[in-house]
DNA sequence: GTGGTCTAGACCACG
DNA sequence: GTGGTCTAGACCACA
């Protein structure tokens, strides 16, 4: 179901916590939904429980997902649509890129943090 | 030159640091201009020169001046607020594309947003 | 009453969960009303068992219905959207509190915002 | 420095956060400053560098300060002042008790959060 | 040296 | 069973 890449430089809890953020706010999780269980999801990658912890916690903190302690972790009810997050976040890049440019930012240190996905491994 | 209050609950190197921070952050110590060495300082402000070596040991960790053996201390070349400040906003940028990608954000919706200057709110 | 969609990219029991749950959170089912039985419903909709089973044991673990073995399912008695917003506000207000706490706020400080009602802005 | 109490209910890595928080709020760490090291902490506090991490981690997430591999952690430049951060706190303390109310939340249950400190241990 | 990630495994409170 | 905290210790990249 999730798929991890260990040539990915982006650290495991990231590729997981990146992996549930798309699958919920695409509706592949719905709302409410129960999420694996920490360990059960621990076990059935092969990786230790606390990088899914630290996945999940970090999910929560964000309001993507709910953990009740000795239920489960579960889907916030109504996350925002993925269409309007991405908006949201590009909006923010525009306004954060309008800053750096003030400051002093050339147009190409710009293009180089769009870049720097996977040349930069 | 340097005010010191020593009614202030800060300690005195708290007091220097924060004091050579505001002066080179304000230009009134130019980029690259020399600042006093610490044995002369120290006479100056009747205090101890390790209280000195403290507070330029802290500003030179933080990028405002940059300490040569054997020739001083040197106020850095450019603000490093400023070019902190600059990098924060690389940083942020860089991990906000990121995110957006994972959403489904094109390259092309990417560039748009730092060509985005004024036109538009 | 239930529709259900098979060209819907979602699962069958997904479909089902979510009906249900707006059915419950739009009152159309009443808190405490009995919900079809699992075998009902699975013949009804031509379905199997096992689809619905799944479904309502997701909205049971999510506090939207309370299985009773033997007698059924009903929908909780207060919405559950409702109840569990309230607790993740009471949440969230105990865990601001101890950081103003932290910061040094009075217990009169914290009671004042509870008592503020619409009186200021 | 930092003062750990075992049979305080929070965890220690919230008792690092919140303790660090308020020194940097109240100034007592000025921004720019060096914090102790992951590992030194860990060492004076007697506990695993792992629970500073996380403090730090949580510290810096929230903008209080700014971890920079290989070189240490610093105060961030310009914090909130205390007060202001405070004022801030209880006004969200206040818009979400509104809200809670509006959910049917009674003064008691709102009274029970601010409460929840010491006595729920 | 620094911060950061990850593993392995223990323990707790809650249901 | 669940999530959550903590320890001990390994490894990495960076400077």
């Amino acid at each position: 179901m999730l798929h991890l890449d260990y040539r990915d430089p982006r650290p495991i809890y990231e590729q997981i916590r990146q992996e549930f953020m798309r699958l919920i706010l695409s509706g592949a999780i719905a709302p409410g939904e129960k999420l694996p269980s920490v360990r059960d999801l621990a076990g059935t990658l092969s990786i230790n429980p606390n990088t899914i912890q630290r996945a999940y916690r970090e999910l929560e903190a964000a309001g993507y997902l709910i953990s009740v302690p000795g239920k489960g972790s579960f889907a916030a009810e109504s996350s925002p649509l993925q269409a309007q997050k991405k908006q949201e976040l590009l909006a923010q890049i525009r306004s954060l890129a309008r800053e750096a440019i003030v400051l002093g930012a050339t147009r190409d240190e710009l293009l180089a943090q769009l870049d720097a996905k996977e040349e930069e491994a």
